[in-house]
RNA sequence: GGCGCCAUCGUCUAGUGGUUAGGACAUCACGCUUUCAAUGUGGUAACCGGAGUUCAAUUCUCCGUGGCGCUACCA
């Protein structure tokens, strides 16, 4: 049975990164028939922030990256968030200290920050200098009972190489005399990460640690904990990390780190996970859309790649915009909610031709209010020079005159009628092609772009066709005079 | 500094001991469109450097360079 997890700290939003990772988690066990473990390491109290866990659930389901099992998905090897679980972490030390694996350590922090400031003067390698390995039995025993603070580390090789396989990037060898006896219990009695990641990962049965490359360095000491504590170890994947466009690690500063910022944004799901799923991995063909069955389906450890990835927005926002246009109007309408500008007066089956009138063009849902406004805006801004260079020459007001009273006579009102009256007024003024066109779409729009003019007067009601066109004849009228 | 990972168009990437080095985003041109967009067609654009192995290296090896990560009682 394959089990995966995704395993983050609670403190703060979801970043995308995080996001890739729980993705590849999910489809690697998906693609397998596994099962997918959502798990709160939690072990830093300081760091913790409120509602965050909640929030990253809330993505993940937002995302479809949804867990098997976890806190709120239920499971028989929990609980799934490390502080409910210290009592299990608490007699896991005690018998690698019993097997002599692990060792109490009395050393202040102050000791410990003046030991790595000498070490970095002396161009030496910072590290704890193991001197509480060497405590008599008498010694520990006395200094416990007068409950001198203390932590737990774990006893490193002194010599030797310590290798890891890794499914990315096959054997890396560590030399052991680069390991630190790491902390795995600190004086809070909290775990650090590295114990509690190692005893949950074999408690909850995970068959594959698919985990970020930054805890590859950390990877063999991982390693020792299973052998120390007699357990066949996972199978070990570290991914690339996300870029910001400069290749340093992605940061919040240089764009939108957070899913939360994307989603706000008005990008679907869809096409996030689908542009997360190729950042670091291909299927091999040229193949670039890719639904969530697809992607389980196609999905292999062996396609993924080894180098950092820069977070592209262009080609999200690219792909957003391909999701948008194949969305049917009704979802199209459903997912606007909350992106629209005030629309007073418009029903819902108006609003719904306003949205595909411009689906096509949306990249993102934030750009509503935007590319609405024509419709919904309740005064027309004609102040502006890409509009003057149509309405404020005496042009505009031949030919605004000319369409103005045309309006007064045409039957039917639409698209199409609106289009003949057009024609009618090229033939009477004779003013023809775009002078004629932009000079109307300004007058009726405010705007130099937007949806063909016959898609926009289908929607516009004839009221408000004809009073804004009389609105930009005064305009006209009064921007001529005046010069 | 030490240890480790990584290296193909601007970006995401495919690929190979002999290829016109392929695709996508972006960009440019043209078509369609009396606007913008969408769309269609075409174009510009890459194997980090140096040795070695080889008849032949972008591909294999080593060195260098660069980028990144780790080097906490953070994860």
């Amino acid at each position: 049975m394959i089990r995966t997890r995704f395993a983050p700290s609670p403190t703060g939003f979801l970043h995308v990164g995080g996001l890739r990772t729980a993705l590849y988690n999910y489809l690697f066990a998906k693609s397998h028939n596994g099962r997918f473990i959502l798990r709160i390491e939690d072990t830093d109290q300081s760091r913790k922030v409120p509602g965050a866990v909640e929030n990253l659930i809330e993505t993940l389901k937002w995302a479809n990256v949804t867990p098997d099992e976890g806190p709120e998905f239920g499971g028989d090897l929990g609980p799934y968030i490390q502080s409910q679980r210290l009592e299990i972490y608490r007699q896991h030390i005690q018998s690698l200290i019993e097997k002599g694996h692990a060792y109490y350590c009395f050393c202040s922090t102050d000791r410990l920050d003046a030991l790595r400031k000498q070490q970095i003067a002396e161009h030496r390698q910072p590290r704890y200098d193991n001197r509480c390995r060497t405590l008599s039995d008498s010694d520990i025993r006395k200094r416990l009972a007068n409950n001198e603070p203390h932590v737990v580390r774990m006893k490193t090789p002194e010599t030797g190489t310590i290798e890891i396989h890794d499914l990315i990037r096959g054997n890396v060898p560590f030399p052991a005399e680069q390991l630190d006896d790491q902390v795995l219990m600190k004086s809070d009695g909290y775990p650090t990460y590295h114990l509690a990641n190692v005893v949950d990962d074999h408690l909850m049965q995970i068959s594959h640690v698919i985990r970020g490359e930054e805890w590859l360095p950390s990877t063999p000491k991982h390693q020792l904990l299973y052998k120390y504590f007699g357990w066949d170890s996972p199978q070990f994947a570290h991914l690339s990390l996300l870029l910001n466009p400069d290749k340093s690690k992605l940061s919040k500063r240089q764009g939108d780190v957070a899913v939360e910022d994307y989603r706000k944004k008005g990008y679907l799901p869809e096409a996030l996970i689908n542009f997360l799923a190729l950042l670091g991995w291909n299927p091999g063909t040229d193949q670039e859309i890719f639904s969530m069955e697809e992607l389980i389906h196609e999905f292999s450890l062996e396609r993924v790649g080894r180098s950092g990835a820069i977070f592209n927005v262009e080609k999200l926002a690219w792909m957003n915009g391909h999701y948008i246009r194949t969305l049917s109007p009704e979802k199209l309408f459903q997912l606007s909610s909350g992106f629209l500008p005030d629309r007073s007066g418009w029903s819902d089956s108006q609003t719904i031709s306003v949205l595909t009138a411009i689906q096509e063009g949306l990249t993102k849902f934030s750009e509503l209010p935007d590319k609405t406004r024509l419709f919904f805006t309740e005064k027309l801004n004609y102040d502006i020079p890409d509009i003057q260079e149509y309405l404020a020459k005496p042009e505009a007001v031949t030919i605004l005159e000319s369409l103005v009273s045309q309006m007064e006579i045409v039957q039917d009102f639409n698209g199409d009628s609106f289009v003949a009256a057009i024609k009618t007024v090229q033939k009477t003024t004779g003013i023809k092609g775009k002078p004629l066109w932009m000079t109307i779409r300004a007058a009726l729009t405010g705007e130099t772009h937007g949806p063909e003019i016959h898609v926009i007067t289908n929607i516009l009601s004839q009221e408000t066709c004809a009073c804004r066109l009389q609105l930009a004849l005064d305009y006209a009228r009064r921007q001529t005079s005046r010069n």
